[in-house]
DNA sequence: TCTATAATCGAACCGCTATTTGATTGACCT
DNA sequence: AGGTCAATCAAATAGCGGTTCGATTATAGA
């Protein structure tokens, strides 16, 4: 292979990082490539050697930090922990991934919906792009379903050996994933407390809710 | 007064209800005045007759948004009712109103960063425009602190009252707003449950979190 | 050394969108 | 009747932003 003429190389990681950062400062469409690719010293046009165009750059990046978040509540949930202790860590593990990469985590959060209307409506009738995006974008909805029933499934289960009380499993398990969420919004490194500590918190409060 | 040459006349307020309709939709920066006008059966520029320019709209739209809002929970909070029930009432009420106009509450939760991006730093040399605007921008902030304090400190309160166990009252709060905030996102009317019922679990949800 | 190709850039294209301007319409008041 | 003013629109403007294209650079291997 051979490089850039300058000397610095920057590879799709980089670029999907920089980008979560950007998007995070200014939403997916007070985004532009330009922004993005300032991040990274490079032009916008670079960027279109790395990714097919903005969708699928947005794409890619909630990507990564689904997978990253479901990767470490996988491993939770196939030990043998009680149903309590397994949610409480699975409590611990999303709230830190969203304090430990506030712009991924935001970004997952507030541009799904520039997903959703993205291309779709085929403004470039080119039906290959169309066909992958579409693909790749049910795909990450269908993971996300996936993510939220780790949790529910948790719940459920603990309901079930009376280790919670009986609530909406459903309703509760995504109050749960709004007050993480939100988590995002408001955390400040250097704040008050530190992501560990919003996590205990979380946990605190969420064990509190679901005791019998 | 005279009115316009058709028949319908569109006033202030529909437009800012249309706007929020078309904001829910596609997110501030990806909804064009066109769009907003559409649903108003008017044309873009006939909007400028309404309000100076686009940022003004958005603000408007949170503005309303929020006062209607503050007020019903000022009413709660002035009531002698104990501070456990004070609670459940503001968290009803809140949910209520996200679910019975998910377009506004979901503009207050996701739009605000455009309200940040807006602006500011001075594309055009306008000054008196810039000053109202930032003055505005300014009192809507303060307002929501003022709401997001309405719930803290009653549970504050509550808990110097004996009637909540000892929590991170702050922490505490955000996640409930977080939860309640989510709810906008996917509520759906005609779904398993209204609006009110959603409301009771959320209720019954954070009284436990709390619960000696 | 020579060659293929990865990585990058500058410039140009094109469409879209916020906003301005000037004209038109008709309701209300006198 | 006439005047005023609110409300509206069509058309023009200006600039921005995604994307494409062709040229350039430098590295890895032959």
């Amino acid at each position: 292979m051979a490089r850039k003429p300058a000397d610095q190389s920057v590879d799709r990681e980089d670029i999907l990082w920089a980008a979560a950062e950007v998007l995070h400062r200014n939403g997916y469409e007070a985004t532009t490539m330009k922004d993005i690719a300032a991040q990274v010293n490079l032009t916008a046009a670079s960027l279109y050697h790395h990714f097919k165009n903005k969708d699928f750059l947005l794409l890619s990046v909630l990507e990564v930090g689904l997978d990253l978040t479901i990767d470490k509540l996988e491993v939770i949930e196939s030990s043998d922990l009680t149903n309590a202790r397994k949610l409480s860590e699975m409590i611990r593990s999303h709230v830190v991934s969203v304090t430990g990469n506030v712009a991924v985590g935001a970004a997952m959060v507030f541009e799904i919906r520039a997903l959703l209307n993205a291309n779709v409506s085929g403004k470039n009738g080119d039906g290959a792009f169309n066909d992958e995006f579409a693909a790749r974008r049910n795909r990450f909805f269908a993971r996300r379903d996936y993510f939220e029933s780790l949790f529910r499934d948790t719940v459920e289960a603990g309901m079930a050996a009376g280790e919670f009380r009986q609530v909406d499993a459903a309703i509760v398990t995504r109050a749960m994933l709004g007050a993480h969420n939100w988590v995002g919004v408001w955390f400040r490194e250097g704040g008050r407390l530190s992501g560990e500590e919003v996590a205990d918190v979380m946990v605190d409060t969420w064990l509190a809710a679901l005791r019998v």
